[in-house]
DNA sequence: CTGTTAGCGCGTTCAT
DNA sequence: ATGAACGCGCTAACAG
């Protein structure tokens, strides 16, 4: 009665069904099409079921060569906007695998570079990496798809910051703001190169004498609170009228600042930023922001990256997903 | 000239350094001490930097049954919460092993049952469930760590739930509070029905007359967004003076809602939650709640897992994480 | 101190 | 339509 409380194997299968461990081999993976009877493909479905039998995955990825694994490369999950590329990530690849694929999260450690090591121990099949800079080498043809990196060259899925961008300028020049303080990341990726760069150009372009102030702050949120508050006093004598951010994450820490300075926005100063993530629509006031479709970035990227690993997608054709400014209470008229 | 671009494997290694593959593996894995000379010992390290040899991990699984993957199953990652658990899920996790282990992310497809599948296919070495409900049957030794689940049997780490809750209760009292709405997540989790009741209790013990409202909604932004506003004026004429949700997001969904309408908060309504996410220090007003840590609970669940994996830890000795009151600014004196 | 070798569990070609 | 046998790359017991 003691059943041994061990994993059943395909030879477990085999013995129970009658037949050899290839047949058994070949109805699991639905190679049983006209090479084993409908009748004994029957019988070894049931001793699957009977014996709960299911395929050892690291016995078949040796002898397979195929993980059925990919790998995010992320920093920080406590970011929404990369919680959401995870959950598009994970819902990607599970539709693009039917089920089969998973994703194996590999985070940076603080400012560390996220640990690569089942890259180079082949755990998985391909790398979705939501950071800058490119893997350590060791694995050329490793497949790899980059997201919101527009400086990645290779396989990789961003968005068109530079059109929110632009709306954004163009908004708040339309609000009569001539000076306004850009708040960039400290981080040089070049996703936040672009939307400083776009909003800027596109700004000046609009506004005869505009003036741009450079800024740059953590794109955590304490780290935003903390240096909106030093900053604030000098944004305020500098005659600045809007605060733009690189992220909502540093704009929400903005309006924290503000508020607890007393300062009104939009009265006093308009704070706009780019990401749209869910909580920018419930700040006080609800902030206008350019929206970049995260969730979406990490599902066409683990779809796309499905196909680059199955061999259907060969030449590198970037996808860029559409961005698109939603304005919201944050950003009114300027006043001086 | 044109070397073939395949992985080296540990024969090519030995070949390279004049050795066996027995000597790699115990110059690789750490056991040379005693076994391999000195002298061999840096020339199988020198074939191997030179050859860029990486063990392969799945070879390597076959052959020990180690995975060196660990599971979390979890319900949304877009949940800040959520994120703060994974995390700190993955930090426990590479620091439990020294960087060998990693983490698998298996999420839920929106009210679906998270994919299993891995787990079944012994791909990993434990799981860590941030999730209600047990694993489906197949693997009953699988090493198993229940995080915030109160009611789950087994090796678990869970928060103080109720100390926290009774703080609550009673910092509102003290305010004067006689009719609170309690909104509940309409997920039935333990750890919500624990927050709930604990409240409830104690607010019942120290306010004669007492009355607790029930209400509940889901515990994503948006949905929390519409309840409230849908409930919102239902909860005004009912002449309650307070809004208590069991989760920060519900609380940022009310308050926003509140704001729309013109409420003033802490003024004619306050609010208060449980969680203590990021996000909640920068609302306006910012948000009392009862601090559950999350990422040292992913952390602590990690190490333990990672213990229980090697043994180490044998019997179920719950950790519980201690909760405690953060008095912000959307708790006021109650006001009819 | 070092080499040989038998598994680990599955996929697949080649006979039958 | 089915089975026998080899290989995937590595670990670990055993022999020397």
């Amino acid at each position: 009665m003691t059943r041994p409380p061990r994993r059943a194997r395909a030879v477990d299968v085999a013995a129970r069904a009658g037949v050899s461990v290839a047949t058994v081999s070949f109805v699991v993976n639905g190679k049983a099409e006209g090479r084993v009877s409908p009748a004994t493909r029957l019988r070894v479905l049931d001793a699957i079921a009977a014996l709960g039998y299911v395929t050892d995955a690291s016995a078949r990825a040796l002898a397979t060569g195929r993980r059925r694994q990919v790998a995010l490369l992320a920093h920080d999950m406590t970011n929404p906007f990369t919680a959401q590329v995870a959950a598009g990530a994970a819902a990607g690849i599970a539709e693009a695998t039917e089920g089969t694929g998973h994703l194996l999260l590999l985070l940076a450690s603080d400012d560390a570079e996220p640990d690569t090591e089942p890259v180079g121990a082949a755990t998985v099949d391909g790398v979705l990496i939501n950071y800058p800079g490119t893997l350590p080498a060791g694995r050329p043809d490793l497949p790899v798809v980059h997201l919101d990196d527009p400086a990645a060259g290779g396989h990789q899925v961003s968005m068109d910051v530079v059109v929110g961008a632009r709306e954004l300028a163009a908004h708040l020049a339309g609000l009569g703001h001539r000076h306004v303080v850009f708040v960039d990341s400290n981080r040089p990726w070049s996703t936040f190169v672009e939307r400083r760069t776009a909003f800027t150009d596109e700004f000046a372009r609009r506004v005869p004498g505009a003036v741009v102030t450079g800024d740059r702050s953590g794109i955590d949120l304490a780290g935003a609170v903390g240096h909106a508050t030093a900053a604030l006093e000098g944004w305020q004598r500098s005659g600045a009228t809007a605060v733009v951010t690189a992220t909502d994450v540093q704009a929400l820490g903005v309006l924290s600042a503000l508020a607890a300075a007393g300062v009104p926005v939009p009265g006093r100063l308009s704070v706009a930023a780019f990401d749209d993530i869910p909580f920018a629509a419930v700040s006080a006031p609800p902030l206008t922001t350019v929206r970049l479709p995260a969730r979406e970035l990490g599902h066409r990227g683990a779809v796309l990256l499905s196909r680059v690993i199955d061999g259907t997608a060969v030449d590198p054709a970037p996808v860029v997903l559409p961005a698109q400014l939603v304005v919201r209470g944050s950003t009114g008229p300027a006043t001086m």
